[in-house]
DNA sequence: GGTGAAATCGTAGACTG
DNA sequence: CAGTCTACGATTTCACC
């Protein structure tokens, strides 16, 4: 599926993108032409989405972390959708998955503070369609958070 | 705390990190320069941590992903940490929180397949210090994946 | 895939309003 | 704190080996 020099790359990219190729290329083995054309091609295939500035949650006000579990009033399609399309348009709602297990849905939600959090689990939460039971875990410590997929 | 002209540049950079000083300024009111100078301040104030790639994960092969609910024995601040810091090791978990609610931690967790996570499960999550119970949830369908927060 | 060179683009600094 | 202008450097891109 991917050889081992492109994983390197991505290695290389998922943790800083403002590399050049001639550096990468440099640790991978590559000349710089060479490296970049693989980079296009990555970007090209897919596999490389986009690149983005990783942010400090903190420094923006975002101090409070949940897990949120929901349960639907039924699982037809009609209501999943609905449910669906209004939770993933709420700029509240960072994440949202589909899962087995107990609740239906699980949501990754940030808050500036507990009024904020107060006002997404009434307004925001509570409000999306067909929603009947919401559980939420407050997040304490992030041990560890999202650096990358692990590619080499 | 942020201005919203700071804001907006985080907005544009949480997306495209590749674009320009001169691009950015463009879309916020500010000339290259100033917008420039606003960049490596939100750098230095470490606002902004980094840049990185965005990866597809089932590009990568990594066509799972799971939830996983973590219940150690005991609370001592001995036990937590020796599992914490294990679990931050191992490659395969790439997120972990210590939360509120039934269970003590939960683990983002992505396999290749079955077997992927059969092994994880057993060999990985099972393994790691001081876990009593593990409770998975697969997650079906990933609804809304992170994009960054809403900063403006 | 490598090389090398050309063209482009972006950053950084000094200075002014 | 923003704007302009400039210069330097780095990076991309291309044709060819």
């Amino acid at each position: 599926m991917l050889e081992k020099t492109d994983r390197k790359i991505l290695h290389e990219l998922q943790f800083d993108s403002r590399r050049s190729a001639a550096t990468i290329g440099e640790k991978v083995g590559l000349s710089a032409s060479a490296c970049h054309r693989r980079i296009r091609l990555l970007e090209d295939r897919g596999v490389i989405e986009g690149y983005g500035a990783r942010l400090n949650a903190e420094k923006l006000g975002y101090v409070m972390t949940f897990f949120v579990e929901v349960t639907l009033e039924g699982q037809s399609e009609t209501v999943l959708g609905a449910f669906e399309r209004a939770a993933a348009a709420r700029p509240e709602v960072l994440e949202c998955y589909l899962t087995t297990g107990t609740a239906d849905y699980v949501l990754k939600v940030s808050a500036q503070d507990t009024d904020d959090y107060e006002r997404i689990h009434r307004r925001v939460i509570s409000g999306l369609p067909h929603v009947i039971r919401i559980q939420s875990s407050l997040v304490m410590k992030t041990v560890k958070s999202w650096r990358g997929y692990p590619v080499e």
